[in-house]
This record gives C-alpha cells, structure tokens and sequence, in this order.
DNA sequence: AAGTATAGCATACAAATATACGGTTGTCAA
DNA sequence: TTGACAACCGTATATTTGTATGCTATACTT
C-alpha cells in the first residue's frame, strides 16, 4: 500500500507525521507548502487527494489541520518499525517491509494497567530473563501453571515460573543453582507478559560466554 | 503547580490532553467550549489564558489549535510505570513508588532512527535472546567488540556478538550448539541496544527446564 | 490520440479560528 | 467597601485555513 505511493507523496506523508511527533498536531496545507517550497496551496491539495486515494491518510472535512495518518502507523505518534527484512547492499539499512509499529502500549493492552518491575538476580536465566531487565507485569491473582508470574513471599517480590505439584501452587525458578519453593503464605501478584531490556556494552558477556563454551569443550573432550 | 489550578481549569486541561492522545491534535477554541457546554469563546480564553499563566501550557499565537501542554504529562500520554518496590497485602498491587515511566521512545534514543527486527532461532540464547524476541537495532556501521550486532551475511540478517580475532571481524554465537564465522563479506548493520519480548503462555518453557534439571541432576549425581 | 496521474503555478472565497473589547455575577480576602 | 479573581455571556474583527476553479507541463497507459 505505502510502496504505491509516490517518493513526494512519500516525503509529503513523512513530513506530516513528523509534525505529529515534533509539535503536536498535524500541519496545516500551508506549512505543507512552506516547508516544500511550494508557491501554491493546490499543489498540496492535490498531494493529499492522493495520499487520501490511496489509503495513506483521512482527512477530517472543514476541520484545520483536519489529517489523521492511517494505517499502523497510527496515532501513536512514535513508535519503532518492526521489519521484516532488511536488504544488503543499501546505504542505511533500508527497510524493506514495515511489519508493525512496536508499542509498548499496544503490545501489552494498556487497559489493564500492567506495570513494570526491575529484576534482581538471575533467578530466571533459562528463561531469557537477565539481572537487570524490566519484566512487564500483568496484575491478575489467578494464573495458570507453566506462566511467569510475579508473586510475593516474606514482603519481597520474586519472578519465577508458577506450578501446581501435589495439589499446592510452587514458584520455580529458571537456573539450576536455585531450588523451587512453595507459594505457601506468598501471594501472586501477576503474570509476567512481557520482557525489555536495554542492552549494555561490556565485554563481560560475551568473555563469559566463550569462557563457558572452552571450559565445556575441555569437558566434553575429558569424557 | 498543577495544585494552582482550578476545578475548571484542570477540567479544560484534561480535555486538550484527551483531546491530543484521541484525535490527534489539540482542540480549537470552540471545541473546548462545546465540550464544556459553554456559549462564548470569551470563556475559553480566560481559562486558556490562566493556564498560560499558570505555566500548564504554551500558545502558539495565532496558529489554529495552537496549545502545547506543558510539563511530564506532555504529549508522552501512555507508559508504563517502573515500580521499585510493590507492597504484599494490597487489593491491587499497589504501586509504592514508580521510579520511571517506561517508554521506548525515550529508552532507545528515537532520534537516531533504531528499529526492531525479530529474532529466528536460538543462536544468541545465552546472551538471553529467544527465538521470537524483537532486538531493537541502532544503524550503525562501526561496533566495538562485545556488541551485540546486526550483520548481513549472505544476504540474511543475523544477531551475533560481534569480536576481533587475529584482525579480523567475527561473528560469535552465544550458543554452543552454534560456531562463530568470520564476518567476511558480510556487513555490519547496527547495534543491539534492546531486546523486547512478548511473553506467551505455555507449558513447553517449564517442562523443558525441568527436565534439562533432572538430566543435569543425574550427570551430577554420576559424576 | 485520448485519458489519467503527477507536479506545479495563481487566485478567489467561505468557513474555521484566534484575538480583542466590553459586560455580568459571584466568591474571597484585605 | 474595595479589589482581585474565577467563570461566564455577547459581539466584532483580523487572520488562518480549507476548499474550489482554472491553467501549464510532463510522463505513462490504453
């Protein structure tokens, strides 16, 4: 759909989602105009006309600055591109397919009030969850065995896996060196449905993981 | 300093807020009036004029709709809080202090133009990359070693880390299953600055960490 | 050759919109 | 009482803004 439209008329649509983001609110056909150095407001008319043909955009009859983007790159005024391929060979990586918008908002239904919560630890490492990251947490008592939950024991919050085993609810966690307990007088607060984490430089990682595959080679080779 | 403001007056500016999360933009004079049921644009000056005052928003003279809220609770209109500590014994997890306001936005820099690319396979699971996780990925063409990067190789995007050996540039795998490849011809992409991912229920994560436990338990117990 | 889309120009006009000036009615503190 | 607000009404005016017409030129398709 975006791949019909033409380079202006992609310029055109960049420029007024931009203004959405930078100031706020739509431009108007004569800062369209300015900003592309048109000596008409027609020329912009017609850029619109397309834009609005073509799908890429709506616009509110009557009303000033009356145009609402359409499509994922909704009213969320900024949001990060989820492609799905990116090409070779071009200057900046060039995005190909534009899959989605990735939105926290939108990702984990805001509704219902999900919050976040810093992990401490490495309780959780088999499941992808590192010392440091921001667990998304879904507020909700009942959960199901097998989901990450969140869950309150002796007034300290834990991230473990939930499980049932002989009829009493267990908080398991993902790392061998940590042992499984009871739920027991603990509570759960909520099931973990999301993970972000922003990712820090540091050699450290990546020399403990060739460290660990060395000394699991030395092993291997033992046997 | 919102304390400051009246009944009235934080009415007035909860609707331009709702006004620009819903439509787009903010609301005209006359727009406010109608929602407030008011019959003179007079009205809505006064008001608009002691918010100015009041430092709650900025006009832009003599542009349509133009208001620009001020303040945290500017054009950010969603997020989701980062909490420090959650209370046991509260209805709802009640919200002690919220340390930030999670937003990717402001996470991953959005100026410099990173986007998300979802992950195939289980090369980086040790670095806590799944199968299914969207890293967000800064462009950038020159990485130190220790990164997490994005690299075309043969016309596929991969995640690897990204180390000089003997002068050249290696992609190494944080996985043992995996072997690292020199990078070649193949060409750098960006940085991994972020790792996003949506939780989904099922069993299958549990049950497989389990039972990597028992195995590993009985390696152990033979040993 | 005719039609259609793109990309411009200029101008006119009506509706939308912000702004200005003046007035009324309360409340509250000095 | 006076003064200073808050919260309204009404009206007038200038500006902004969307919409409507008409024109030129190029490229492409049928």
């Amino acid at each position: 759909m975006r791949s019909e439209l033409t380079e202006k008329q992609r310029r055109i649509l960049d420029f007024i989602v931009e203004c959405i983001s930078d100031q706020g609110m739509p431009p108007t056909l004569r800062e369209i105009a300015q900003h592309f150095g048109m000596r008409s407001v027609r020329s912009v008319q017609t850029h619109l006309e397309a834009l609005e043909r073509k799908g890429a955009i709506r616009r509110l009859i009557g009303k000033s600055r009356g145009i609402e983007v359409i499509g994922q790159a909704r009213r969320r005024e900024r949001g990060i591109p989820v492609v799905g391929q990116i090409a070779a060979g071009r200057p900046i990586p060039a995005v190909e397919d534009v899959q989605e918008v990735l939105n926290l908002d939108v990702w984990f239904g805001r509704d219902e009030r999900p919050f976040a919560l810093r992990v401490q630890g490495d309780s959780m490492i088999e499941a992808g969850i590192l010392n440091g990251d921001l667990v998304i947490v879904q507020p909700q008592s009942m959960v199901q065995p097998g989901e990450i939950v969140v869950a309150i024991k002796e007034n300290e919050a834990t991230v473990k896996f939930f499980m049932m085993k002989e009829n009493q609810p267990w908080l398991v966690p993902a790392n061998a060196r940590y042992r499984s307990m009871p739920l027991g007088e603990g509570q759960i607060v909520g099931r973990v449905v999301g993970v972000v984490r922003r990712v820090k430089h540091s050699l450290h990682n990546l020399q403990e993981i060739l460290h660990r595959r060395e000394t699991d080679g030395q092993a291997r080779s033992a046997q």
